[in-house]
DNA sequence: GTCAAATCTGTCCGATCGGTCAGTTACGGT
DNA sequence: ACCGTAACTGACCGATCGGACAGATTTGAC
């Protein structure tokens, strides 16, 4: 077998299962198609991981935190200039991670109760109240959840050309920041 | 065992279905979890519904038809008063059907192809147009996108809680409509 | 009551799931 | 050349998957 460095081939197996896991949902993809997929056995896939779960918190870690530290930088921020930090820095990160925001906002809620993930929720929560301007009206937090939901799924989508191939990065960018401003009310 | 009449469990599969496939995904859910909820074997299921794919396709062909309807009643309107029509129909049955809306925007797409479900690809097109105004500028694609997915996931989310017990059905329709309307510039 | 049809279930099937393990191969330091 | 260790794999495990099927049970028409 032709042995590559530990390292490329740890990378070439969260790539298959990046692609993979968005593509067809966490649950419904195999420990062998993401074997087969980057082209070594299934036994070699868990040397390196040490089970499928590993696989995808690895994958959702990186994404996580980023949104923590965006939530950070934000939260000095008030009234307009909150939300409109939040928007742009969120749909900055959703564009950037098309395919792990679509596992998070897809795949991991749908999960039996993960411990080592539950950073998500919170993170959720206060993520829609910087969208609000930490408002508590009922509608505007459902403004909220859906801007919020809209560009994860948005530029998930863009991913599988589900939106079509026309639509540029930048357009999906400022399409996305555009919208959810003038749906939240600026 | 004590025998219903059969549309009785018929019934109930169903709504066992639909719920545990909402909660849990359609291919996270094996058809024992949906019997042992109803309270019958996996063979009587069997005996219902012919195999696990005709189960999902009977749950997903009302509101399937829903949104067909929907799509022809504002076929004759333009500009504006389209794009009313179209958010106010579309969050109507969003809400309507919740569960069965999360389904078609979660789990079908995810599934490899169902030529049984061909019409929804098309659906989701022309609801696209309508909620532009029929406009192709990329970045009204961008924003109808994110309103169409923003409104099914959080209808869906609704109904586990997953916003917050808080939202009333009232202040979830209206606010969603408003929030779609000032995201696509009304 | 009788009997055919409808309804229901226990049991089995092959396939595949995530995961383990013993053993083989290749690599780097000495 | 040698050897310890890291990398890798085939074979196997118990569990569970969707589904098939023969037979038991219940039902309704007569």
């Amino acid at each position: 077998m032709s042995p590559r460095s530990s390292a490329a081939l740890r990378g070439n197996i969260l790539d298959s299962a990046r692609r993979l896991f968005s593509e067809r949902g966490y649950e419904a993809t195999s420990l062998q198609d993401i074997a087969s997929d980057v082209g070594c056995s299934k036994a070699s896939l868990l040397y390196h991981f040490k089970n499928k779960d590993a696989l995808l918190i690895e994958l959702l870690t990186p994404v996580t935190r980023r949104l923590a530290g965006l939530l950070d930088e934000v939260a000095p921020l008030a009234g307009e200039a909150l939300v409109r930090a939040t928007v742009s820095a969120l749909v900055d990160s959703a564009v950037e991670y098309r395919l792990e925001i679509r596992l998070l906002f897809e795949d991991l809620p749908r999960l039996p109760h993960r411990p080592e993930l539950n950073l998500v929720p919170d993170t959720t929560e206060r993520t829609l109240d910087c969208l609000t301007g930490r408002s508590r009206d009922p509608r505007a937090r459902v403004a909220a959840w859906m801007v919020l939901t809209g560009i994860a799924l948005t530029a998930g989508a863009s991913a599988d050309a589900a939106l079509g191939d026309d639509v540029s990065d930048t357009d999906l960018r400022q399409g996305l920041i555009d919208a959810a401003l003038r749906a939240l009310g600026h």
